[in-house]
DNA sequence: CGCATCGTTGACATAACTCAACGGCTGTGG
DNA sequence: CCACAGCCGTTGAGTTATGTCAACGATGCG
């Protein structure tokens, strides 16, 4: 069962034999799959396995806020243990596998295992600072900047999985990368056809191949987050 | 040293009493004085006694983004716990103090009480969808929106801790109003204007009331956050 | 192979920004 | 305690980035 490819990236060895102990549980899903919804009940955390995982809000009108794009090795779930009740839906963008990290399991092993809460606190850190990135973002970058850096982003993050840094695959829709950056599906589809145009990126499709990383990060502000 | 007020609302007795264990220390503040700059060490988080605090961000360019006003009994300073560095400056609205608690300490204590852990990993939770629900108004919301959504949230937040719900003082400037919600401060004194204009609010500077609570309600999408 | 979804592009509308001028607090130092 | 300076807030006029509506083309799923 056990599997580095669960593991938060950055982890130290020593650090992923302890969570491999949790993990007793895979689950696959199907692209457009919801690995759970606003409202459930939150016993665990999830690890992506494989695959990538969008997570959204809702409000009460209906309104729809993408809070990320979750790819192998990130963690899933962590908002919703104020209540242990979901405050988000979580929706696999491809065929994926999470493992399943059970809340009573971690409470088990970290009382003999100070590291292990502190390794978990440092990860609940991790995803305030993302979040707070994101705030950045929408709340003082242009459109362009914010596309620039969200595609910066994704570089950075594929390329420490050891995927290409300048050729990969977009897994959500125009539609979805508006609604997090908090643009319309058409100015992100106008902003792919101007960087194209202006030789920063090849874009076909949901295929992107990024042409001139450096005039993407001037455009960004220098800040391709984490 | 114990006080309640140091502690985050909402928390039980039991639990409060473990924590006064953990606050050895309290810092005095004067308005417009920081806690801490981004870069500081890490050691400690922060429970607000008295006062007023914001955090913010500031990238490479020196651009500066706020991403919370903080009130007695909310925490400080969990987003720098990922490497034991802070990533924000925190800076005090008006003369405050703020209660210490020490990660060492923590970590100490928490080893004999699991449920201090719990209750810690729940307040982190709580920042998480805090800055989610910042990132659903800018992200979603238009302008009147999300002002009349700042006001509401602010009004249920004071309420909280035994003060008027309909009659407080604004700590923060147009302008950092501004930031935090991604508009300018022009933008921020005409919504101020039309909202009075309308009856939803009478405001004097920084005094304002809120004359029409079911109205503001209604247009911030009756979200009005935590 | 056909249909539904997704992506592109254009024309136009508008919310929010920018720049500018001015008035009123506030706090400080004489 | 008063006068002044600097900051803060307001308001207006004009601009612009981004949204809206609409038509069409491309993909890829079933």
């Amino acid at each position: 069962m056990l599997n580095e490819l669960c593991l938060p990236v950055g982890m130290s060895h020593n650090d992923v034999i302890k969570l491999d102990e949790l993990i007793k549980e895979r689950i696959r899903l199907s692209k457009g799959s919801a690995l759970f919804h606003l409202g459930d009940h939150a016993e665990a955390i999830y690890a992506i396995r494989s695959g990538s995982i969008k997570t959204q809000l809702e409000d009460a009108t209906g309104q729809v806020q993408i809070t990320g794009f979750l790819l192998p090795g990130e963690l899933i779930g962590m908002d919703g243990l104020l209540n242990y009740e979901q405050t988000s839906h979580a929706i696999a963008l491809e065929d994926s596998e999470v493992c399943v990290m059970r809340l009573e399991d971690m409470d088990r092993l970290s009382m003999h295992m100070p590291s292990l809460q502190q390794q978990f606190r440092r990860l609940m850190s991790k995803e305030i600072n993302r979040s707070h990135r994101l705030v950045m973002s929408l709340g003082s970058l242009r459109s362009e900047q914010r596309l620039a850096a969200f595609l910066l982003n994704l570089s950075h993050r594929l390329s420490a999985l050891g995927y290409s840094s300048t050729d990969f695959i977009l897994r959500m829709s125009r539609e979805e990368i508006g609604n997090y950056l908090g643009l319309t599906l058409e100015t992100v589809s106008r902003l792919f056809s101007r960087f194209a145009r202006e030789g920063l990126i090849r874009i076909q499709q949901r295929e992107i191949k990024l042409l001139d990383y450096q005039a993407l990060q001037a455009l960004s502000g220098s800040d391709c987050g984490d």
